[in-house]
DNA sequence: CGGGGTTATCGCCTAGTAGGCGAAAACCAT
DNA sequence: ATGGTTTTCGCCTACTAGGCGATAACCCCG
């Protein structure tokens, strides 16, 4: 049991903490998912790259400043879905004192392109470069969250554009599982499901030809967790 | 969009706020499960029960902190489980000023009990007296994980007792998923996910005669998760 | 010591879901 | 028309959850 510094039992001399709030903000990009980093100007880690975020405002919900930090800092407006991740506590994980994170994942879908600034980019998440303070960690949480998160809930909606073919759907599937995914099977799972259905469209395929596919969407745009997959069900369903 | 207040953009001026962790420790008792709530003595919220938990430390890990504050207040040292839920951060969450909340899942193993001092008692989870602040949604909150980590995680090891027969397994499931759950069914998901092993030993039924029951144990004390239910999984497995 | 009550366990059955794969459909280009 | 390409359909297998009756293994009592 550590028992690092003795603490005021209750209602002692008030201590407080800065508080950050971090988000990894995912997009699958030419068929590979990719993470919003932010190159740091000023030291500590300058150069490194780094997550955008920022101080909690005295005033500001959590969830509101990291959508805030995002909005202003680069620019990012159209998240599909943005959810906590776990709140970072060690002591020591910034050289400059003290100071808790929030994080958060947040989803970017596939077809929109936002502005970012010059100080921020778009990397593959395979291959992060050096990262500041243990940033690095939470884009691995938010992948983790993301993976899991795409077998039993209907969290494709936020990954894939309003409309699609089965094919660019297990293209983004693919890139986030990262393991390989048919397109046959996905289309049976998600219509079984009821999250996905037909538009009764269809689009012309490539240039190489082939027999146009059918454009399906998402039934619900927000989050619903697949209660098939309960496992230890309530009996006589 | 809020824009709640007018925030430094970066590096501005200090702000930092309280911290709190609190925990919602949860046991099967009687069949039911229980929370370990503590009544308030001092304003604000005076007599109302509440979660234990309080102030970070200084230099305190968040997760060694609950952990401290379970021992000394409650005298709480035997945990199963602890997990981190979500930290809260609405502004006014406390009328006493501005106070985040790191929340965190606890379990006790349904054989021990712990010694509580006077101002803290089990409360039957399905029947929460008139509680502080939000703490009443926190416990919501904690069910529902474990709920849920209960069909796709071997957590039930730390809802049960190291040895078990399968009925007594079955009552703690049935009280932590709230719904009916047959033994023989529970068996065969469990041994054949490999989360429980018989143990060789048979145990004389109650007064009531009949067979006696094989004692089983879980295989590991930590978690895992069930990959079978990944339910997008990589072919060819 | 044999029979009735009780509880646990086994075995067989059904239903539902994931996943593989070949055949057919529907397009394009030549 | 013919061949190449992509999508879609249909059928198959494997695995898991869940229901339920039959049997096993004990107790108690007469």
């Amino acid at each position: 049991m550590p028992r690092p510094t003795s603490v005021p039992v209750d209602g002692g001399p008030a201590s407080c903490f800065d508080h950050e709030v971090l988000a990894a903000v995912l997009q699958v990009r030419q068929a590979q998912v990719h993470v919003l980093l932010w190159r740091r100007a000023r030291p500590p880690h300058a150069g490194r790259w780094a997550l955008p975020g920022g101080r909690l405002g005295a005033r500001e919900d959590l969830e509101a400043s990291i959508s805030r930090q995002l909005a202003e800092k680069v620019d990012v407006r159209d998240l599909s879905h943005l959810e906590q991740l776990e709140t970072l506590g060690a002591p020591h994980r910034m050289p400059t004192g003290r100071t808790l994170a929030t994080t958060y994942l947040g989803l970017v879908p596939g077809d929109v392109e936002p502005a970012v600034p010059d100080d921020t980019r778009w990397q593959p998440a395979d291959d992060l470069p050096r990262m500041a303070f243990d940033h690095a960690a939470i884009v691995e949480a938010a992948r983790r969250r993301l993976r899991s998160k795409l077998s039993y809930t209907n969290l494709g909606f936020a990954l894939a554009p309003a409309r699609f073919t089965m094919s660019e759907l297990a293209t983004y599937y693919r890139a986030a599982l990262g393991h390989e995914v048919d397109a046959t099977n996905l289309q049976r799972i998600l219509v079984r499901r009821q999250q996905i259905e037909a538009t009764g469209e269809r689009i012309g395929s490539g240039p190489a030809g082939g027999r146009p596919a059918s454009v399906f969407r998402f039934r619900s745009p927000t989050l619903q967790v697949t209660d098939a997959f309960a496992v230890l069900h309530p009996p006589a369903r």
